[in-house]
RNA sequence: GGAGGAGUGCCCGAGUGGUCGAAGGGGGCCGACUCGAAAUCGGCUGAGGAGGUGUUAAGCCUCCUCCGGGGGUUCGAAUCCCUCCUCCUCCGCCA
């Protein structure tokens, strides 16, 4: 949620820099209703200042025995109160409504992104490693998978649907192994909290991080619940401190969950068909900040190379795009995609998100902090990205460290999370 | 699932229709005492919003809202009624 105050004061650079986002969002609307809402508002508050000291001069009279006088003030009092009442309902209304458009309108792009009206034109910012190549074709990794015999889709849509799968033997292993090395990796080395939260969240978390009331169709929802399958552990942890003061001494706080996440993929009929890019349910270790403002661009960086190192310790060759206004989600300032290259698909696919949200989430989080040496509260900045999803990791891992007839390496650093199994050999049928 | 009990400020805790945003205590901050500290004494110490003043600052002033959430009764609600949520105790069931 914007600062409603921003807007009141800047509505030509608020439009201006949403402009760069595309797509029509009712600033103006919003200063109309703000208008609406401080006119009735000092309305409202005039009489019930009026109502409050004439209850009052009721109270004393009572007490001093005028009943008659008191009865007849308690009449007065009984007309403010039928047009408080029906002032009272046109704000509520007002509010409400003013509210739900500005619930409506996205963050505003920090001014270091990039201007663009699609993913084509996110600006790809480093490079690291070079995809391998192969002296004979690479195979993706669903062939790869029937090879191997890990992977059952077939049984996965007959048990519940497409966009599922099963993983046997090795490809659960090493989808277990890849949740711990990355786990470890940030908790050990770069001094993250782990969190194993619910895997099922109410609504005011979903609007807390901003996937409602907007992308409802993107989520699944329990029947007869108010309740929600997480798409993200971003959900889950930024919430950890919804509606808290946090002292400034804590900050910065960081958390790092493995999750299932749940999507629905709605409009995504077609799209990655094949294989295990694209789930319904997919495993993914996410890393959550929450920070001061001074400090978020700073911290958005450093999260990145988190993210990043798991990869250079898998030696699995990937870039970093900053994504441009047009292609930047909802509540992010700021975002650096990872992609990774599979030689199977001879391309490079999203492996992590990583965005500052400034303090777009706190507020409608209500997230904060006591400054140092007391103060009024702020709000505090959040950041969130995958680190990372474990099976596009896994798709990785097996397209770039296959082999010709196959089977696939481990890469060293799993070793110690695959009970010493260092190789996949083909399926024996 | 059944039967009871409870939700008040940073924490504990009083308040059962009128001047209560809320006694008292703890904690924290500031000051006095002290070479310094402890103890003691004094003062301050919730959040959000609207308006005014001020450089669209800090600060100050006025007012409104908030005593788990929502709704209702009343001239007036922390206090009465309804409803939902959460927690605790006992029973049942269960991994």
């Amino acid at each position: 949620m914007l600062d409603l105050r921003l807007i009141r004061e800047k509505p030509e650079w608020v439009k201006e820099r949403l402009k760069t986002r595309g797509g029509q969002y009712p600033i103006d609307k919003v200063l109309q209703l703000d208008e609406r809402r401080r006119a009735l508002l000092q309305e409202v508050e005039v009489l019930r200042h009026e109502r409050k000291e004439k209850s009052e001069e009721i109270g004393r009279l009572k007490k001093a025995g005028e009943i008659s006088l008191a009865q007849t003030i308690a009449e007065q009092v009984r007309n403010i109160g039928d047009r408080l009442k029906i002032l009272e309902e046109e704000l509520k209304a007002v509010e409400k409504e003013l509210f739900e458009n500005l619930a409506a309108i996205p963050n505003i792009p920090h001014e270091s992104v990039p201007y663009g009206e699609s993913d084509k034109d996110n600006v790809v910012i480093k490079k690291f490693g070079d995809p391998p190549s192969f002296s004979f074709q690479p195979r993706p990794h669903w062939e790869l998978g029937e090879i191997l015999g890990i992977f059952d889709f077939e049984r996965a849509a007959k048990i519940t649907g497409s966009r599922f799968t099963i993983y046997y033997r090795e490809g659960a292993l090493l989808e277990r192994a890849l949740i711990n090395f990355m786990l470890d990796l940030h908790i050990k080395k770069h001094r993250y909290t782990e969190v194993l939260p619910p895997f099922i969240v109410n609504e005011a978390s979903m609007f807390g991080t901003g996937q409602l009331p907007k992308f409802k169709e993107e989520l699944f929802k329990l029947e007869d619940w108010d309740y929600y399958l997480i798409p993200t552990a971003e959900v889950p942890v930024t919430n950890l401190h919804r509606d808290e003061i946090l002292p400034e001494e804590i900050l910065p706080l960081y958390y790092t969950a493995y999750t299932p996440c749940f999507r629905a993929e709605a409009g995504a009929h077609g799209k990655d068909i094949k294989g295990i890019v694209r789930q319904h349910q997919f495993n993914k270790v996410e890393l959550v900040k929450f920070v001061t403002p001074e400090t978020s661009y700073e911290e958005l960086e450093s999260l990145l190379l988190d993210a990043e190192e798991v990869l250079q310790l898998l030696e699995l060759p990937y870039r970093v795009v900053v994504l441009c206004t047009g292609d930047l989600g909802f509540a992010a300032a700021k975002t650096y995609d990872i992609e990774v290259w599979s030689p199977g698909q001879n391309r490079y696919i999203e492996i992590s998100s990583c965005s500052n949200f400034e303090d777009y989430q706190a507020r409608r989080a209500n997230i904060r902090y006591r400054p140092k040496g007391g103060g009024k509260p702020r709000f505090v900045h959040t950041l969130n990205g995958s680190g990372l999803a474990v099976g596009r990791t896994l798709m990785a891992l097996l397209e770039n460290y296959q082999q010709e007839d196959g089977s696939v390496i481990i890469p060293k650093v799993l070793h110690p999370y695959t009970g010493g199994l260092t190789k996949i050999e083909p399926k024996k049928s």
